[in-house]
DNA sequence: AGCACGCCGACT
DNA sequence: GTCGGCGTGCTC
C-alpha cells in the first residue's frame, strides 16, 4: 500500500505529492485526509504530511521509497470537498497546495492533543499530605498549589495559573515530586451558554419576505434543478435576517448544516443572539477571540455532528459539515470577506465552488451589494431577489449640507447650523442621537500657519492625530507619540492651529455647545480594553446617554432602535481615497450609517454634511437609490475599464531602503513592458503606495490591468519568478495580489 | 524549506 | 596542499 502526501511545507519547489509506504499495521487506519508524519530528506526529519490518495502501485524506485512513520489525529481531517477546494485555491490563488490545506484546518488543531493541561492531587500521596505540608514552603507557590487542588479536587492547569498568578514551574516540580498528577483532558471550551440567550421566536412574514422566502426556498428542494445562488438585495431593516432563519431551518429540517459568514465587526452578541435564540445549542460560533484551543473545539463540534449552524467571520467557510446545505454570507459587499494574506482566498467564490461540489444553496445578502456582486446577478450569475419595504418603520429622512454655504454664513465650526439644530430638538425630545465620523485619512493635522509645515511622522507618511485628553500627537500608523508643539519646529512661529476633526474634537465641542447632554463616544482609543464596546453600547442602549459619536464601528453590527438623529460629519473623506472603489464604499458608508436612524415606531432622520453635495454616490445615498448609483457607477467602470470590466493586479514592494525598492519594482516593470508583446495588458509605472512608508518602511506599487484573469495571473507571476532570477530580493518584501479590495 | 554536493580563492 | 564561499539540485 501506497500513501501519495503533501508536505507541509510551504514551498513551490515540494509543493508536489510525494510517495510513501504504508507499513502493515497502519493499512487497516490510514484514510485519505489524514494528517501523518514522514521522514523527510537526507537526513530523514520528520515532518508533518497530509495523505491526499493511497494507491496500490508507485513509479519511484523501491530504494527511494521511505514508510510513513505515524498516523497524527486517528481521523481524516480533510473530507474529500475540502481537498477539492484545496486544488481550486492553490491554481485560483496561485499558492501552494500545502499552503492551502493548513488555510482550511483549524489553528490549535496539532497543539491540545497530547498536552497534559489538567491536574489533580495524586491519591496515593494523599495520606503524606501533612508530611508535605512540612517539606513544602508555608506559602510558597508549591504549597499554594496543593491547597487550591485539595478544594477543587481537579482544576484545569491554564486555571490554576490563572487563579494564583504563577507560572508552570511549581505545577511541573509538584508532578515531578509525585505529589499531583498531570493529564491530558479533552475540556470543551465554551465561548458562549446557548441557555443565557433568550428564545427568539419566529416572526411573521410581510408579503414581500414570504414571496422571497419562497423563492430562495424552492431551491434548497432535493430535486430542484437550476441556479444555486441568491443576492439578497434588502434595504436595512427589510428583514433579511429573519429569511436566512427560516432558510436555515429548512436546512436542518432536511438534515443539512449551514455556514453563516458575518463580517467579523458585525460578529456581536446581538447578532449572534437570534441564531442562538431560534436553534439554541445546535449553534456554534467561531471568531478571532477565541484561543487556537476554543476555535478546535468548534471545528470539532462541527465535525462531530454535535452542532448544525455555524456563525463566523471568513474562515468559518471551512467548517468541516458532513453535509452542508446552505452558506449564507451577510453584508456580501464587505472587502472583509476577501483575505489579505496567501492563499489570498474570496470567501464568496469558495462559495460557489462549495455549491458546485455539494449542491449547496449560497444566498447572499446585503444593503448595498458591492457592484461587483450587482453586476454578476443582473448577469445571470446570481438570482436577484429584492426586499423594498422596510418593516416596522419609514427609511430616514436624509439632509445634505453644503459646508462651503456654512463657512459663508461664518460658521466656521465642525457643525453645521442645521446639525446643531437637530441636536438640541433631539435633546429637547429626549431622543437618541449618533454622530458619525469617519477619521481615517482624515486625521485632525496640526499645521502652522506662518510656513505651512504639517507636523507628520518621521517614520511613516503619515500626518499626526492630535489627542486632546493627552495633549500629545500619534501617529495611527506606527503609534508614536510626541508632545503638542508650541512653536514650528520648522520656522519657530507660534501660531499653531489644530485642524479638521477627531472624535474627541466632536466630543469637545459637544460638551461646549451642550453642556446638559450626556456624551459617550466609541472608537478604537475608547475600545481598546476587552469588553468596552459592549458596555458603551449597552450604555447607550439602556438610555444613560443621550448622544453617541463614534467611528465606523458605530455603522456596523451594532442594533440602535431609539436613534432618531444621525449625522454624518464630514462624508467627503471616502470620496477622496484616490482608489477607482471610493465612490462605492462611500456609497456604502453613507448609506449604512443614515439606515441606522429610526429603527423603531420613531421616524429618523439623517443629516449628511459634505463639501461636495453634488458628488452622486451623495446624492443617490440621499434618496437611498441603489439603482441609479449602481448605473452611474457601473458606467464609470465601463468607460475606465475598470473590474468588474477587467482585472487588476497589484505587487507592492516593501524595504529599509527608498532606493533598492524603488528600483527593484522598476526592473518589474521594465521586464513586463518587455514581455508584453502583444500589448494586451496595461502596465502602469510604479508608483509610492497612498502611505508610502509605514514604520520607515518604504512602499512602492504597481499595477497591470488586463480582460483576462488567467493571462493575467500567468503574465505577472511569470514576470516576478523572472524578476527574482536576476535580481536578489532578500532585501525586498514582494506583495502581490489579484483585484484586491483595498489599493495600497 | 533544508541540506548535500560541488567547484574556485586565501590560508595553517 | 586544505578550509570554506554560496550556486545548483534533490528530497518519495
Amino acid at each position: 500500500m501506497i500513501a501519495e502526501v503533501i508536505l507541509s511545507i510551504n514551498n513551490k519547489n515540494v509543493d508536489k505529492a510525494f510517495d510513501y509506504s504504508v507499513p502493515g499495521e497502519l493499512e487497516q487506519s490510514l484514510e485519505p485526509g489524514m494528517r501523518v508524519l514522514v521522514p523527510f530528506g537526507k537526513n530523514g526529519r520528520t515532518v508533518e504530511a497530509y495523505v491526499v490518495n493511497i494507491k496500490k502501485e508507485t513509479d519511484v524506485e523501491p530504494d527511494k521509497l521511505k514508510c510513513v512513520s505515524a498516523i497524527q489525529d486517528g481521523y481524516a481531517v480533510f473530507s474529500p470537498v475540502m481537498m477539492r477546494l484545496a486544488v481550486y485555491m492553490r491554481d485560483k490563488y496561485y499558492s501552494t497546495l500545502s499552503a492551502c490545506l493548513q488555510c482550511i484546518l483549524p489553528p490549535g488543531l496539532s497543539l491540545t492533543e497530547h498536552k497534559l493541561n489538567y491536574a489533580y492531587i495524586n491519591e496515593g500521596s494523599s495520606k503524606r499530605e501533612v508530611t508535605i505540608s512540612e517539606t513544602l514552603e508555608k506559602g510558597g507557590k508549591q504549597a499554594q498549589v496543593l491547597e487550591l487542588l485539595i478544594k477543587s479536587g481537579g482544576m484545569s492547569i491554564s486555571d490554576i495559573k490563572k487563579t494564583l498568578g504563577i507560572s508552570q514551574s511549581p505545577i511541573d516540580t509538584l508532578a515531578k515530586k509525585g505529589i499531583i498528577v498531570c493529564l491530558p483532558v479533552r475540556i470543551h471550551r465554551m465561548p458562549f451558554k446557548a441557555e443565557k440567550y433568550a428564545r427568539f421566536e419566529a416572526l411573521n412574514l410581510f408579503p414581500e419576505q414570504t414571496a422571497a422566502l419562497e423563492k430562495i426556498s424552492r431551491k434548497l428542494e432535493p430535486d430542484y434543478i437550476g441556479l444555486r445562488s441568491v443576492l439578497l438585495h434588502g434595504v436595512t431593516g427589510s428583514g433579511k435576517t429573519e429569511i436566512y432563519l427560516r432558510l436555515i431551518e429548512k436546512a436542518i429540517n432536511q438534515g443539512k448544516q449551514a455556514v453563516v459568514l458575518v463580517p467579523e465587526i458585525s460578529l456581536t452578541p446581538q447578532t449572534v443572539s437570534r441564531f442562538v435564540g431560534r436553534f439554541s445549542d445546535k449553534v456554534s460560533v467561531t471568531h478571532s477571540r477565541l484561543s487556537d484551543g476554543e476555535r478546535f473545539d468548534q471545528w470539532q463540534r462541527a465535525k462531530s455532528g454535535a452542532v448544525s449552524v455555524m456563525i463566523g467571520p471568513r474562515s468559518a467557510i471551512f467548517t468541516p459539515f458532513e453535509n452542508l446545505g446552505i452558506i449564507i454570507i451577510d453584508e456580501e459587499h464587505e472587502t472583509t470577506y476577501k483575505s489579505e494574506t496567501t492563499p489570498k482566498y474570496d470567501v464568496k467564490e469558495l462559495a460557489e465552488k462549495l455549491s458546485e461540489y455539494t449542491g449547496c444553496l449560497v444566498v447572499l445578502g446585503s444593503a448595498t451589494p458591492s457592484v461587483h456582486t450587482y453586476h454578476a446577478a443582473l448577469n445571470g450569475k446570481y438570482e436577484l431577489i429584492e426586499l423594498k419595504a422596510r418593516i416596522n418603520n419609514r427609511p430616514p429622512e436624509v439632509k445634505v449640507v453644503d459646508m462651503r454655504k456654512e463657512l459663508i454664513k461664518g460658521n466656521r465650526s465642525v457643525f453645521s447650523y442645521e446639525l446643531q439644530d437637530a441636536i438640541a430638538e433631539n435633546l429637547a425630545k429626549r431622543e437618541l442621537t449618533i454622530l458619525f465620523l469617519n477619521r481615517r485619512g482624515h486625521s485632525t493635522f496640526v499645521s502652522c500657519r506662518a510656513c505651512g509645515h504639517v507636523m507628520s511622522c518621521d517614520m511613516c507618511s503619515i500626518n499626526y492625530t492630535y489627542h486632546m485628553y493627552t495633549d500629545r500627537l500619534v501617529c495611527h500608523y506606527c503609534g508614536d507619540e510626541i508632545a503638542s508643539p508650541r512653536v514650528c519646529p520648522v520656522c519657530g512661529s507660534e501660531y499653531i492651529k489644530f485642524f479638521g476633526a477627531g472624535t474627541q474634537k466632536v466630543e469637545e465641542q459637544i460638551k461646549k455647545s451642550f453642556p446638559f447632554a450626556r456624551v459617550l463616544r466609541m472608537d478604537l482609543d475608547t475600545t481598546s480594553k476587552k469588553n468596552s464596546h459592549e458596555q458603551i453600547y449597552s450604555s447607550f442602549l439602556a438610555g444613560e446617554a443621550d448622544i453617541l459619536i463614534g467611528t465606523q464601528m458605530i455603522a456596523k453590527g451594532l442594533d440602535f432602535p431609539r436613534v432618531t438623529l444621525v449625522g454624518i460629519i464630514a462624508a467627503d473623506i471616502s470620496i477622496h481615497m484616490g482608489d477607482f472603489r471610493s465612490a462605492e464604499k462611500s456609497f456604502q458608508l453613507l448609506t449604512q450609517v443614515s439606515g441606522r436612524a429610526g429603527r423603531a415606531e420613531l421616524p429618523g432622520r439623517a443629516i449628511i454634511q459634505t463639501y461636495n453635495p453634488e458628488h452622486y454616490s451623495i446624492v443617490y445615498s440621499r434618496t437611498n437609490d441603489y439603482k441609479a448609483f449602481y448605473e452611474h457607477e457601473i458606467d464609470f467602470r465601463q468607460q475606465l475599464d475598470y473590474p468588474p470590466f477587467s482585472h487588476l493586479f497589484v505587487a507592492l514592494f516593501t524595504g529599509e531602503s527608498e532606493k533598492r525598492v524603488a528600483q527593484c519594482i522598476y526592473k518589474l516593470y521594465e521586464i513586463m513592458k518587455r514581455q508584453n508583446t502583444e500589448s494586451e495588458l496595461d502596465i502602469f509605472r510604479p508608483t509610492p503606495a497612498t502611505v508610502f512608508k509605514i514604520k520607515n518602511i518604504f512602499r512602492h506599487k504597481l499595477i497591470v490591468k488586463a480582460e483576462n484573469e488567467e493571462k493575467l495571473k500567468k503574465f505577472v507571476f511569470g514576470c516576478i519568478d523572472e524578476l527574482r532570477k536576476n535580481e536578489d530580493l532578500s532585501d525586498i518584501t514582494v506583495n502581490s495580489s489579484l483585484d484586491p479590495l483595498n489599493i495600497p
